[in-house]
DNA sequence: CGCAACTGTAACTGATAATATTACAGTAAC
DNA sequence: GTTACTGTAATATTATCAGTTACAGTTGCG
């Protein structure tokens, strides 16, 4: 799985639990472990996506304006990981004379295609909301 | 996904295609696009699992010994490409002074173990044979 | 205004993983 | 004993991914 995703959920489950949903590039970094460049990327995306807004300039940062409740793992999923299930790698060749290394291609193809489908059903199970509630539930008895 | 379930899926189809269900890693490794050194290491795997048996010495290769409806893609990917959708990334550090940053690595790895059990169900349903079939069906009907 | 603190992007660099190549010992057929 | 294979490991080579740096654009505030 792509790693842009797992910054994202973590991203967005930060804001949830923030007060007043709000963080920095820098704050998001330091909590997921990696560099603000990289948190802007992602916040770039769900920006346009419509799951948070961004405001420039001194005193900015990232702010949710999505029910955390209605953000499904699937959407996300769906706005920067979507195909990741699918190798980059391709066996066969349908140029080839041969009837299985000529039609590998397309029969795999919809494997993934179809495991992808199965994905992002299961994705679509998750939100954001309750990956949230799992975390506080866990932090609230120790 | 790994490359290598590519290679093992390719090969046993392959091998199921041929009537004496037989050949030999240089055939295999042209017919999957890859070379031969790479095509024995899997092959090496799917022996240990007893879908295939090998000969070795002048004249030997691969020969299938299971029956291709037998043979489920989730079996093949237990043997050689377990857990490959969770990310090798991780966000947050349990050491970490935040609610979130400290509990995302236990929550968002439940998260990939249910998608790993819901693909693993999904690659269940589909078998070598059936994959046979739908190249057979291809070339069948052009 | 002018400075300080942010985001938005892109280019570059370094690390890491994936793939290919090479090599050679072991084994079986002829 | 020679030829044609597999088994396995070591070693390049290549591609991918993540980190870094840089800088223009934007906003808030003294």
């Amino acid at each position: 799985m792509n790693s842009e995703f797992i910054i994202a959920v973590h991203g967005l489950v930060l804001l949830a639990h923030r007060p007043d949903g709000m963080a920095s590039s820098e704050e998001i970094a330091s909590n997921v472990c990696t560099n603000p460049a990289r948190v802007r990327k992602v916040m770039s995306v769900l920006r346009k996506n419509g799951y948070i807004e961004t405001r420039e300039g001194s005193g900015g940062g990232y702010r949710l304006v999505a029910d955390p409740q209605s953000i499904t793992l699937a959407s996300v999923y769906r706005a920067l990981a979507a195909g990741s299930l699918a190798p980059g790698w391709c066996s066969g060749n349908p140029e080839m004379d041969c009837v299985v290394g000529s039609n590998m291609q397309d029969v795999m193809n919809a494997v993934f295609c179809g495991a992808d489908q199965q994905l992002e059903a299961y994705l679509e199970t998750i939100t954001i909301g309750r990956m949230l509630s799992q975390i506080e539930a866990k932090a609230g008895i120790p």
